[in-house]
DNA sequence: TTGAAATTAAGATGATCATCTTATATTATA
DNA sequence: TATAATATAAGATGATCATCTTAATTTCAA
């Protein structure tokens, strides 16, 4: 194999574990060190393929966004309507709810960490709920085509987000379950 | 002055400054030198008045708690009706609009921060979380005796939690006022 | 095959941090 | 006023951290 192969690779190893050890812990308690050893790449070594820890953030969200692009394609392949991808999408936190009570929503908690005092980076991690958000006017768009896409596409974020939210700390997964359900309520009644 | 009455001025004046602090920036990003800064206490001498951060954090939840339990009973005596009650609990976001879209909500935030591998901080931040919910099942068990007041409290925690969430990571004023009204409308259809 | 480029790896560097120690100063009270 | 308790303040300590430097090793292309 190339040595350029090799090393997309390599890249591809640490990020993967760094997507996991973010999630689980949080940007600013993951040291270096936490990667390396989650990656099991020699800890000097790291600053080779990312100069900066800033550099993995971004190819950690750049990598979640292409999951998440792919995922949402797949539904509009797959899926038929608009509702039934909406209420695809309301069930993201029920088959997570294992991960959800224990460490929150990805994306949610990724944004609000960086979002005081470290607004570049939230910018950077902003990016993950804009994906969700533009996919859900769309569906919105063709859903329920008189009202507002935008404001529907909000609100669903909001129950989403809270759902987790509380559910995290109260950990809780009978939360997610009855939340989810109101939200299949709400949707089906539009 | 009694020098034990000083000293309690003294921890106060340390209460409220990490208060701000920790609701601006966030618990493992604050420092202790950022603490005597924003008091204006030496450095050296912060730890004579707490021993760890652990105990400052406990201090400031316990003020804040005394905070939120003052606000409650003063509501208690001063509004009539539990539909009314609820409404103003509503509201919290809308007073304090700017505050949230640029540092989302106090007690939201230092749970979702503290959850992922601070389970004994966690704990002792859940306090402001339960007696917002504990009042809120209070007033929803007299306003719709018939239903399921844990639950309605539960959904009232999700929506604000979310709404929270979502304007501070859009930083958009907007989405409290849409979300808020919204949530009006729904106590009131009860 | 050989020289250059890419990669690996360890350790150095310097900054920041919470906590602890110690010495000094202030205050209360007997 | 004397002395014991309380409070102040600076600095030491040791740990952790991101980033940088440097040298060794591997890979590639001429």
């Amino acid at each position: 194999m190339r040595a350029r192969e090799k090393t997309e690779q390599i890249k591809l190893v640490i990020v993967k574990a760094t997507d996991e050890l973010l999630y689980h812990k949080s940007y600013n308690l993951m040291s270096f060190s936490d990667i390396a050893e989650a990656s099991d790449i020699p800890r000097g070594n790291l600053n080779y393929h990312f100069k900066t820890k800033d550099d993995i953030l971004l190819a950690v969200v750049a990598y979640r966004v292409q999951q998440m692009n792919k995922m949402l394609s797949d539904w509009d392949a797959s899926i038929n309507s608009p509702l039934e991808r909406l209420l695809r999408f309301a069930q993201i936190p029920l088959n997570e709810k294992n991960n959800v009570v224990q460490h929150g929503c990805p994306i949610g908690t990724l944004n609000q960490e960086l979002g005081k005092v470290q607004p570049e980076l939230k910018a950077i991690s902003k990016q993950q709920f804009d994906v969700f958000k533009q996919w859900l006017i769309k569906q919105f768009s063709d859903f329920v085509p008189g009202q507002d896409a935008q404001k529907l596409a909000v609100h669903m974020l909001v129950r989403s987000q809270g759902l987790s939210a509380v559910a995290f700390i109260e950990e809780d997964k009978k939360i997610i379950e009855t939340e989810v359900k109101a939200i299949e309520q709400w949707l089906k009644s539009l």
